[in-house]
Formats: structure tokens, C-alpha cells, sequence
DNA sequence: CGTGTTTGACCCGCGC
DNA sequence: GCGCGGGTCAAACACG
């Protein structure tokens, strides 16, 4: 059902508009960031390095056009009370903590192709078609939920009882039709009060919520632009 | 009725 | 070659 977009889905996003780059911090509950970790199956990617562990991410920094690569800014800030906003906020505090990477593996392969039946997918070899390598990138974090709320719409694809672990492993996917960003959830099985997030690909369309959240500013500044404008004329 | 979740089956890569 | 583990599909189901 899904994509027939292959091809071009896993450009950078346009500086010119808020795409944000997996990961997507979550922007309900800022959850703790516990860690974090950019998987670039080539090394490729220097633009999606971790950020350092962080005490709190500005996470609406990440809408400006790119600073230097992999830079994250780390710091307090008001306007994440405005990002926050764009979700449902929980209030399950946060902390962000780092994961290994995981060498990216699974395929874009069969992404798109909808063969149908069974029978049909054994000739194209879905499923995990290796190498192709999209930008993987794992975060773990403190929370009791779940799903964060990262200001994208997911839908799940599947869950797996993984080894080693008492919980299942969740996988999703964007639903926006032009998207081909997955994510994996599961949760620590050392510590369960820790869930391991993993994003692969990259965004190729703005973040709702947060286009959302932030349209009433976007006004009030091109209000400001404008009477500043009409100031400037009379004087 | 559209959208999202659940779940069993299937496929494939990898290690032995 | 075989079995295991992981990733995905798609039908059935639930929900607003």
C-alpha cells in the first residue's frame, strides 16, 4: 500500500523548510534523552551524529536551517515550551541517554513494492533485503510510554518478541505517503524503565504538530515584520 | 467508512 | 543444508 517512492525519499531535508532529521525528539513529555546514537551503516552521515548526552535539547533549534554537522544545541530554552505545545504533553519527565548503533541493515528493498501475494514475494526478495543503507539512528529514553510523541504519525507495521527480552519489539511506519521512515520501539529488557528508539531514514516532509504548533508565531513574526516595516516608512 | 492496531504467517540472512 | 532470529506483509479486527 504504501510507497511507491523510492527514489527520492532520502534526501536531506530542505533547509528551507523545518524538516527535522531523524531522530525526532519527542515533543510531548520530554522524556529523558538517556542516549543516543547515530548508526551510519557506511559512516556516511555526518550530519546525523548524536547529539551529546544533554541535560535538555533544544529541540526547536533543530527547525533552523543547519549549523555545523551533527550539532545539536544543548540548553535550556523557551521555545520548547512552544514545541512541547504541539503534542499532547505528559508530563513523565526526561533524560536523554545514548545507544549503539545498529549497523543498518534492513531494506528499502522491498519497501515499495506491494507485491501482493505470498507467492509473489519470494521473487523479489523482500523482507530484509540487506545494504541498502539508510540512516539509522537509535535513542533511548526515559519514559514510561511507549511511543513518543515526536510530532510524526506512525502507524505499526508489526511486533516481534525479540531474544533476551521480555518485551516485544514494535516497528512502525510514517504515515505520510510520501515517507519511508521507520522507527523500531522496544523496550530495555535490563532496565525496563528505559525504551531504545530506533529511527531509519530520513523525514522528506515537515512535522506536522510542529508546523502546526508553530503557525500562530510564524504570523506574529510576519505581524512584527510588517509594522516594523510601516514604522520604518514614517520615520 | 477511513484509519490504525493486532497477529500469524512468510521470507531472508546468518551462523553452525 | 538446517534452524534460528529478525523484519515485513496483509487479513481481520477495533475504533472514532
Amino acid at each position: 500500500m504504501e510507497n511507491s517512492l523510492h527514489g527520492g525519499n532520502q534526501q536531506q531535508p530542505n533547509p528551507q523548510l523545518p524538516y527535522l532529521a531523524s531522530p525526532v525528539p519527542p515533543v510531548g513529555g520530554a522524556p529523558q534523552l538517556v542516549s543516543c546514537t547515530n548508526a551510519p551503516a557506511a559512516g556516511s552521515l555526518g550530519a546525523m551524529s548524536c547529539p551529546p548526552p544533554p541535560a535538555l535539547v533544544d529541540w526547536a533549534s533543530l527547525l533552523l536551517p543547519p549549523r555545523a554537522p551533527g550539532s545539536l544545541h544543548v540548553g535550556t530554552t523557551t521555545t520548547q515550551q512552544a514545541v512541547a505545545g504541539a503534542g499532547e504533553v505528559d508530563s513523565s519527565g526526561g533524560g536523554v541517554v545514548a545507544v549503539a548503533g545498529g549497523s543498518s541493515s534492513s531494506t528499502g528493498a522491498g519497501d515499495g513494492d506491494k507485491m501482493a501475494t505470498r507467492a509473489g514475494r519470494k521473487a523479489d526478495g523482500r523482507g530484509k533485503g540487506k545494504k541498502a543503507s539508510r540512516p539509522r539512528f537509535a535513542f533511548q529514553t526515559r519514559s514510561e510510554n511507549d511511543i513518543l510523541d515526536d510530532g510524526y504519525r506512525w502507524r505499526k507495521y508489526g511486533q516481534k518478541a525479540v531474544k533476551n527480552s521480555a518485551y516485544p519489539r514494535s516497528y512502525y511506519r510514517c504515515t505520510h505517503h510520501t515517507c519511508n521512515v521507520k522507527k523500531q520501539v522496544q523496550r530495555l529488557a535490563r532496565d525496563t524503565s528505559i525504551v531504545v528508539t530506533t529511527y531509519e531514514g530520513v523525514h522528506n516532509h515537515p512535522c506536522e504538530k510542529l508546523m502546526e504548533a508553530l503557525s500562530p508565531i510564524l504570523k506574529q513574526l510576519q505581524l512584527l515584520s510588517q509594522l516594523q516595516s510601516s514604522t520604518n516608512q514614517l520615520i
